[in-house]
DNA sequence: ATGGTGACGGTAT
DNA sequence: AATACCGCCACCA
């Protein structure tokens, strides 16, 4: 439901999402910015009915967390591309959290 | 047109 | 730090 394949928001939202380098992240927010519209929840919908053909490990959150549930398979691809990641111990009580400041992209970069 | 639905964001408690 | 709540936006019944 929501968001047809056919829309223009869906194709952009996966078009930017597979432009997004190896190593890099952006968040919904930052995502929905550049569509102009401040719609992250929109985008969120996209990647999950969508995100299954494009890197979505490369999107997260505001706060440098990974979607939920999903956070563990997310971890081996970060591990795999060299995702700048702040382990646990040193950051928060969860699992890890990616290096948003040096980590996040701007399409054009 | 109206309401309901989110892989969200931010502020308040 | 963890919840709770509200505000956003695109889309479907």
């Amino acid at each position: 439901m929501a968001l047809s394949p056919e829309s223009e928001f869906v194709a952009h939202v996966l078009d930017i999402v597979d432009a997004i380098p190896p190593g890099r992240v952006m968040t919904y927010g930052d995502i929905a910015a550049t569509l102009g519209s401040r719609g992250a929840r929109v985008v969120g919908q996209v990647m999950a009915r969508y995100g299954s053909d494009v890197p979505w490990w490369r999107v997260i959150r505001a706060g440098g967390h990974p979607p939920v549930c999903h956070e563990n398979r997310a971890l081996e691809h970060y591990r795999a591309e060299g995702t700048p990641l702040v382990p646990a111990s040193v950051a928060t009580t969860d699992a890890y959290r990616v290096d948003y400041a040096s980590a996040r992209w701007s399409p054009g970069e």
